[in-house]
DNA sequence: ATGTATTCTGAACAATGTTCAATATATTTG
DNA sequence: CAAATATATTGAACATTGTTCAGAATACAT
């Protein structure tokens, strides 16, 4: 009986869809169960007969922002080979595609989790995320010997740390407050760590 | 007629202090306009009549917490002389500041800013108030010669966006798992700001 | 003490997430 | 093809949220 399950995945996809839309485009105070059953086409209740609340919606949303945002670096650092020019390339592109969807950089980092998911699963996977795209440049250069193992979790760290930072003051004090000044300071702030 | 202004300001203070109590213990999640009525030991719709509306209440618990916050720190680093190691003691007054009240840091960084005041002077004052904390400094190591104020200004911000990255990851993530590591992790990182 | 001003409060409203019994639709069976 | 059954969809209903407002309780003034 696999049109049961194709039918099924079908009408989750529906209601995932919507949900997306709205965070793209409006962030989590757009979201409510009613206006995504709306968006979806159907009514409220029938969100319940495809996922045990919204929470569990939104987490699929987060795992499938994350893909699409993977997916997107993989293509824009592709040609670079591995190592610190790959590395920025790399934050660059993480930090351009939150900044396209400051929605969904809310969703990610903002939000209570306990909204989301309460395991403790998803909170590694949401700030874990970034560190897994980094994960071969930095073990490149441990390879190749530029830095010491030591040194080089020191820095994995400190990245994280500031570009995290870096979101949240772009996207919530509008600190820089222009686009060009914000990729400018963080190009430096980058260049800084990797070369300092 | 004073004597209203002052009965005023107790009633004020009432409603303020419960807030503040149940965003020390609980945080965000714990409040509710009944919740802090009822700690308050009044009716909800009185609340009404001292504040505009509960974002107001919490805007000033905000500004109360950013004082408790400063004054804790000038205290511990009353007898260091300004330059980096006054520096130092400020950031980490600060980092210890919010892994004591973890609620207090989501009500700053977490917590939709709309949820707490629209206008921009909110956003600035939260995000900037640690930077005012190390204003004096900053200034000081520009004015030794120590420094160009180019490169103050770049360590300036890195300084703000580690520092908020650190506490993002430590009380969302908790990573480091533990307090003893999330301190000297937090001290390796600013030492390599500021040294290197 | 009586009348007026002020302060306090529960009822009520709209919006939220969620549940559930009933309705509508699909599917199976005779 | 019709009847019976299983499944899918739905609005009504509930609890909880912030907020408003008319009236009740209290304080103050005459």
């Amino acid at each position: 009986m696999e049109k049961k399950q194709i039918q099924e995945q079908r009408m989750r996809g529906y209601f995932i869809e919507a949900t997306k839309n709205i965070l793209r485009s409006e962030g989590v105070q757009g979201i409510s169960v009613r206006r995504i059953a709306d968006e979806a086409g159907y009514s409220f209740a029938t969100l319940y007969n495809y996922f045990r609340d919204v929470r569990q919606l939104i987490f699929i949303c987060v795992g499938d922002f994350q893909e699409e945002c993977r997916a997107r670096i993989a293509q824009q650092a592709a040609t670079i080979p591995p190592g610190k020019e790959h590395l920025k390339t790399v934050l660059k592109g993480y930090l351009e595609y939150f900044t396209e969807y400051p929605g969904i950089f809310q969703l990610f980092f903002i939000e209570k989790l306990t909204d989301i998911s309460t395991s403790r699963d998803t909170a590694d996977r949401i700030y874990g995320f970034l560190d897994t795209l980094c994960d071969a440049d930095w073990q490149y250069l441990i390879d190749q010997g530029d830095l010491t193992p030591e040194l080089v979790a020191l820095r994995r760290q400190m990245a994280n740390n500031l570009t995290a930072g870096l979101l949240l003051f772009y996207l919530h004090r509008l600190s820089p407050g222009d686009w060009p000044t914000f990729v400018n300071q963080a190009a430096l702030q980058i260049d800084t760590l990797l070369i300092g």
